[in-house]
DNA sequence: GAGTGGTCTAGACCACAGA
DNA sequence: CTGTGGTCTAGACCACTCG
């Protein structure tokens, strides 16, 4: 491969082959080999190895030992935070939560799991619920949700055990409406929310189970839901891969 | 360096100065050289080189050729989306946007610079705010926004030439209140804001005037103002590196 | 056992900074 | 001219997949 204005050749290698795919000359699935590429390219395997590690990076192939490199380019499923809370959306969701329609929008089938338990809450957690962090002192409700089988985003939701305890929000199924109805059910509903962000590597443990490397991103994304008179009734912390996710947020411009 | 539960070596050294320096044990602006490193650590540069690209990637290290690699790790400035749009902000804001007080909070002097011209706007920007996008359609206000004179934020605002024709909207300064309040003083005060967010690699001309590699992130967010008639005013895209900055909205849960 | 990616080393050469 | 990072190659060895 030429040299070209400075940029590096396994740069550039990466560029031609993202350009492939986006094009559709390479369709998800197909099976690509560092050692072919390598050869047809003219350059060592290390380069293209290189250069796979940036498009892996970015969520368009991946990598699996003993069987070659994988396109698995898919366009992102998009969350709108602001919908998934009001009124209107969950009288409309007719029992399905907003991440099912989120998934059905891009043709895939939507699936999650949830995992209730009493746990000690994690230290910024906690101070924003103002409970204490060394007991058992919040219900967490643990969602893991796929797309198609794929893991796309682990939901981890905190709620005072005094709020929680002996209520539906303790329950294995959050019922009509989802969770939110259930506060409101409570007298809490959740009028204010919060959402604080951030993008970080994944833990190895968040890599391994949303199949990613620690070369790409998640958004973490500390959701909070606050009544009228300003409790804190509910944290949720969502943790998914920015290559797979777009987020649209909606808001009065003068309401505060 | 011995081997440790699969984890490679290259993520081992990683780890450690990762630690070191979120310890303060190495601060900020303090010099390393591979050379070094991989002398003390028994590895070959090499390893010490790819260590430094995951630092890198999560903003704590920057390397200088001829200079050696430069620890650069920066608590993350905050951004409200919600408040800097507020009334409320504008009134408190003495004439200081909101940028400027978001960076003084972390102890830095911010300094913008603003170019206006007429321009084609982008195809997804023509199309939300319905103007042709084969023309100079659009007033585009482009700000350069720096932290200490580190480059962290280039912010694209567009206005469709009609509604900004011989306005304040085209003048060099945008005036007490910011530019929301020069819309306001037209009539065509933002009532409702919508911000579209994704993650992705910088462009080489981001990168270069952020002073990034491409193994770093940016958010990209695409903002929009709309009257209270639904008409959409002002498209800005922002562009930040993620290691920079962490983002935080506020809505009213049954606003929709 | 053969195929394929992940990683490490050793050596080389280039580009850029700075004296 | 020297120091330092950026990149490329070649070879090696390991881990995992699949027949």
């Amino acid at each position: 491969m030429s040299t070209n204005r400075g940029r590096s050749e396994y740069r550039q290698v990466a560029d031609t082959i993202r350009t492939a795919i986006k094009q559709g000359d390479y369709a998800r699935g197909t099976v690509l080999r560092e050692e072919e590429l390598a050869q047809s390219m003219g350059v060592d395997r290390s380069t293209i190895n290189r250069a796979f590690r940036v498009l892996t990076a970015d969520g368009l192939v991946r990598a699996r030992r003993g069987k070659g490199t994988l396109v698995t380019f898919t366009p992102p499923i998009q969350r709108n935070a602001t919908l998934r809370y009001s009124q209107a959306a969950r009288e409309r969701a007719d029992g399905r939560g907003a991440f099912d329609a989120e998934v059905r929008a891009l043709g895939f089938t939507p699936r999650s799991e949830l995992t209730v338990s009493r746990v000690t809450p994690p230290a910024n957690v906690a101070e924003i619920l103002n409970v204490a962090a060394d007991e058992n002192s919040t219900v967490k409700r643990a969602r893991r949700m796929y797309a198609d089988d794929t893991a796309v985003q682990l939901a981890d939701s905190y709620i005072p055990v005094a709020i929680a305890e002996g209520t539906a929000l303790e329950a294995d199924e959050s019922g009509p409406g989802g969770i939110v109805s259930r506060f409101a059910d409570l007298g809490l509903a959740q009028t204010r929310i919060t959402e604080s962000l951030n993008v970080r590597t994944p833990t190895p443990e968040e890599a391994s189970f949303l199949d990613m490397t620690e070369d790409q991103r998640v958004y973490e994304i500390t959701h909070t839901g606050w009544t009228a008179d300003g409790q804190p009734v509910e944290v949720c912390v969502h943790v998914m891969p920015t290559h797979l996710w777009k987020l649209d947020y909606e808001w009065s411009a003068d309401q505060n």
